[in-house]
DNA sequence: CTCATCTTACGAATACTGTCGTAATTTGGC
DNA sequence: GCCAAATTACGACAGTATTCGTAAGATGAG
């Protein structure tokens, strides 16, 4: 069951979004980018990872004092599970309702538009 | 700062998804509905939505015995709210990069995306 | 080698969610 | 008016997320 290891908190998710940018980072590394927009101690981002490791969320080299976190599930399957998950709980299951909803929200300028126009011939 | 108002968790949000529905409805109903997916005591449904009440969630009804609860948020706003959210938080504001996953994944059917297009030409 | 520094490990406090059992209250039928 | 049934109120508990202080361990400069 890979759905189980696939449903990372909020605060893991700011960490993933750190270790994909970059590819592998220290603690160290994730916190001094976390720190850019949110406030919280060292060791807070610390027991994090430490938890994430633990969950499979993070793979880690601890061979050397500094340890070094790698995301352990990809950024695409999180985006693909989280947004089905959005799809069913708040759109009765209709992907069509959620992006009409995105796209009607937001001022998106006119050329993602036609990106996505492009994008959907394409899928006909 | 109405923003705090809207977060809605797992639970409320599906109690908020039968208020939205029914317009208005009991405990006794609420649970009912939950009950043809989920499996939980009574006084789990009717806790919940004591908790709603006073978070402000749901509006209520008392003046008779049996109370009766109506959604205090829209429907709309709140899938506005947790789109934006995910927007921000998983796709780094891009909401074009959502909705191309969004209709990359799923089956789409043909209709939809029919419909699509059609809302996207009349945009421009 | 030794110590200051960096880093990790550990445990505890707090808060919130979801769960339910039991008690109290209200009401309609008789 | 009284009682059984329905409903609400209350309090407790387990699980988990987030936070941090402090202790322990590793490292490198001198």
């Amino acid at each position: 069951m890979k759905k189980d290891l696939i449903k990372p908190t909020e605060s893991e998710l700011e960490i993933l979004n750190v270790l994909w940018e970059k590819g592998q980072a220290t603690v160290k590394e994730v916190h001094e980018k976390l720190s850019e927009h949110k406030i919280s101690g060292y060791t807070t981002t610390l027991k994090l990872m430490q938890i994430m490791h633990e969950k499979g969320l993070a793979k880690r080299d601890d061979s050397s004092k500094t340890h070094v976190y790698q995301a352990n599930i990809s950024q695409d399957k999180t985006r693909q599970h989280l947004l089905r998950k959005m799809v069913q709980s708040l759109y009765g299951g209709s992907t069509s309702q959620l992006v009409m909803q995105a796209l009607g929200n937001k001022a998106t300028t006119r050329e993602e538009i036609e990106e996505i126009i492009q994008f959907l011939e394409k899928m006909k």
